[in-house]
RNA sequence: GUCCCCAUCGUCUAGAGGCCUAGGACACCACCCUUUCACGGUGACUACCGGGGUUCGAAUCCCCGUGGGGACGCCA
C-alpha cells in the first residue's frame, strides 16, 4: 500500500439525529491526523437514507462542529447531491459485469434469512440471480424493478492493515452479495462511502469500530473500481456504564447537551482524547498539543467506557485556566435562562475570575454567580444555624463600621473583619459564616473579604439591613 | 447462532521480553492547608481474566479456554 499520498481524511455523519460524542471523537482524531500530517480534513454529510435524515441534523452536525472547533477544509459535501455520479458508477459495474441485478422480493430475502437462521448459518443471499457461466437465470418477474448486488468473489480471502487493529483477514465465503443500489436506482451506503471516498481522495479512512465488518466488501468494491484502496483505521468503541456502545436513547450524548450543562469544548475534546488515546501520563492538553502528541500508534484497540467525573475534572482544569472574560460570555447566557440580569451588578467577569478555581462546569459556576446580582433567602436550616440574634446584632454593629470604611477593597475590608473578629472576642467563622448567610443567602462562597468587595458598600449595606 | 474484534486498579490509561515487589490520572478514604464550601498538597486503597507453552527471563510473544463488545438491512 502507498504511503506517499497526500493525507486526506474525513468526518461522515449521517444526519440522523444529533451530533453524537461518539462521532465528535471519531471527527476530532481524523482532524488531528490530517493536522499533524499537514494534510486536509473533509466533512462529507451521508444522507442517503432519505427516511430519517432530516435537515435538522445536518444543522445540528454544522453546529455542533463549529462548538467544538474542528474545522475542515473541504465541504460539507452532501451524498444526495452526488447521485448523477453514482448511478454512472452503478452502470459501469453493471456493464463490467462486476454488479448484476436481483429480482427478489423482500419476502423471498426474510424466508432466505430465517431458513439459514434456522440451520445455524449466518443469514444470507443464495446468489438466485447472480449469472454464472453456464448457469440460466430464472425469467425476470413482471412489472418487478430490480436491485443492483455487487459480485463478490467467491472464495479467497480479503485483508487489511488496520491502522489501529494491525492485519485483520476474512474469508471472501463470508461476504454477501451486497445490494448497491435500490429498486428505485439510489445507492446504499457501503457502495456510496467507497465512490466518494475514491473520488474525494481520502488517504486515511478513520472511523468507528462497528465499520470493521463492511470495510471487506469496500475493499472488494475498490478494486472492482481500479481504486486505490485507502488506509483504514478503527477506532474502539465508547461504551456507557453498562459497558454498550452508547446510545441516543439512554445516555446524554449530544454535544449540545455538553454545552447545556457548562461544558468548555476544549474540557471535552481533552477528555475524548483520552479515551482510548494516550501519551505518557499526560491528562490535562490542549487541542494542538493533542495534535503534535497524535498518532494511530498510540490508539488503543479496546473499547473504553465514558467517565463522566473525570470529564467533569478536566473541565474544572480548563475552566482554571479560561480568561474569565470568555467565561462570563458563557455564563451570562446561563444566568440569562434563569431570569438574572447582570447589568446592574458586579463586572461578570471579576465574579468569575474570583469563582473559576471552585467551579467544575458554568452552570455551576452559573449558581454560585447568582448571588452578585440578587440577594438570595437562606434557607431555614442556614437561619436558625448562622443567623441567631445574636448574629444579627453582631452584623448590626459590623454594618455600622463598614459603612465608615474609608476604602472598600479586599484589603481593607480583609483587615476590618480581623479586626472585627478580635474586638468582638470570638472566631473567625462567627463572623463569616453570619455574613455570607445574610449577604448571599448561602454559607459556601469564595472569601468573604472579596465577595463584600465585589459586590459594592452600597449593596453590601443594603442587604445587612434588609 | 455465525463472523470479526477486545482483555493491566471500580474507571481512563503507562507498559512494545529484563528498567515492574507494575507507573500516572479520575473516583473513593484519611490527613494537611483554610474565613465556610471548594481549590490545592500529602498519603492510603486497588489491577496484569484463567490455563498451557516459547524463553535464562513474560503484563509484554504463541495456543486454548473464559468473559465482554461489535457486525450480520433495499440504515448509515
Amino acid at each position: 500500500m502507498s504511503q506517499t499520498r497526500p493525507v486526506r481524511t474525513r468526518f461522515a455523519p449521517s444526519p440522523t439525529g444529533l451530533l453524537h460524542i461518539g462521532g465528535v471523537r471519531t471527527a476530532l482524531f481524523s482532524w488531528a491526523y490530517a493536522r499533524k500530517h499537514g494534510g486536509q480534513f473533509i466533512l462529507r454529510i451521508e444522507d442517503t437514507d432519505l427516511e430519517r435524515s432530516t435537515p435538522e441534523s445536518v444543522a445540528a452536525i454544522l453546529d455542533g462542529m463549529h462548538w467544538v472547533g474542528l474545522d475542515y477544509d473541504e465541504g460539507p459535501f452532501y451524498q444526495m447531491q452526488r447521485m448523477a455520479r453514482y448511478k454512472e458508477v452503478i452502470a459501469q459495474m453493471l456493464a463490467s459485469g462486476h454488479a448484476y441485478h436481483c429480482y427478489c422480493s423482500k419476502e423471498e430475502l426474510d424466508a432466505m434469512r430465517s431458513a439459514a437462521e434456522a440451520r445455524g448459518e449466518k443469514p444470507r443471499y443464495d446468489r438466485r440471480w447472480r449469472p454464472e457461466d453456464g448457469k440460466t437465470l430464472p425469467a425476470p418477474p413482471q412489472g418487478v424493478s430490480p436491485v443492483v448486488r455487487f459480485r463478490t468473489p467467491i472464495g479467497g480471502t480479503v485483508a487489511w492493515d488496520d491502522q489501529v487493529k494491525g492485519r485483520i483477514e476474512i474469508a471472501n465465503d463470508e461476504l454477501d452479495d451486497l445490494i448497491i443500489a435500490r429498486p428505485d436506482g439510489t445507492p446504499t451506503y457501503n457502495f456510496c462511502v467507497v465512490v466518494d471516498d475514491w473520488d474525494m481522495n481520502i488517504s486515511h479512512v478513520i472511523r468507528g469500530d462497528d465499520h470493521v465488518n463492511n470495510t471487506p466488501r469496500q475493499i472488494h468494491m475498490y478494486q472492482a473500481l481500479g481504486a486505490e484502496v485507502p488506509l483504514f483505521a478503527h477506532l474502539p468503541m465508547i461504551h456507557n456504564d453498562q459497558g454498550q456502545k452508547l446510545s441516543k436513547r439512554r445516555d446524554a450524548v449530544s454535544v449540545v447537551d455538553y454545552d447545556k450543562m457548562g461544558f468548555l469544548p476544549e474540557a471535552l475534546l481533552n477528555y475524548l482524547a483520552r479515551l482510548g488515546w494516550g501519551h505518557g501520563d499526560d491528562e490535562f492538553f490542549t487541542l494542538s498539543q493533542f495534535v503534535e502528541w497524535f498518532s494511530l500508534d498510540s490508539v488503543s484497540p479496546s473499547p473504553s467506557r465514558f467517565d463522566r467525573d473525570k470529564l467533569l475534572w478536566l473541565n474544572a482544569q480548563h475552566i482554571k485556566q479560561t480568561d474569565p472574560r470568555r467565561l462570563a460570555g458563557r455564563v451570562e447566557g446561563f444566568l440569562a435562562d434563569r431570569g438574572v440580569a447582570v447589568a446592574d451588578g458586579p463586572v461578570l467577569a471579576d465574579v468569575c475570575a474570583l469563582l473559576k478555581d471552585r467551579s467544575q462546569t458554568l452552570v455551576e459556576m452559573a449558581d454560585q454567580a447568582e448571588y452578585f446580582y440578587r440577594a438570595l433567602t437562606p434557607t431555614a436550616e442556614i437561619v436558625e444555624k448562622h443567623l441567631t440574634p445574636d448574629d444579627e446584632a453582631r452584623l448590626g454593629f459590623f454594618a455600622e463600621g463598614a459603612a465608615r470604611l474609608p476604602e472598600w477593597t479586599t484589603e481593607a475590608l480583609s483587615a476590618y473583619i480581623k479586626e472585627f473578629v478580635k474586638q468582638q472576642g470570638v472566631k473567625m467563622p462567627q463572623v463569616g459564616m453570619p455574613l455570607r448567610a445574610k449577604v448571599c443567602g448561602t454559607t459556601s462562597t469564595p472569601s468573604v473579604d472579596a465577595v463584600l468587595a465585589l459586590l459594592g458598600r452600597e449593596e453590601v449595606l443594603r442587604r445587612l439591613a434588609v
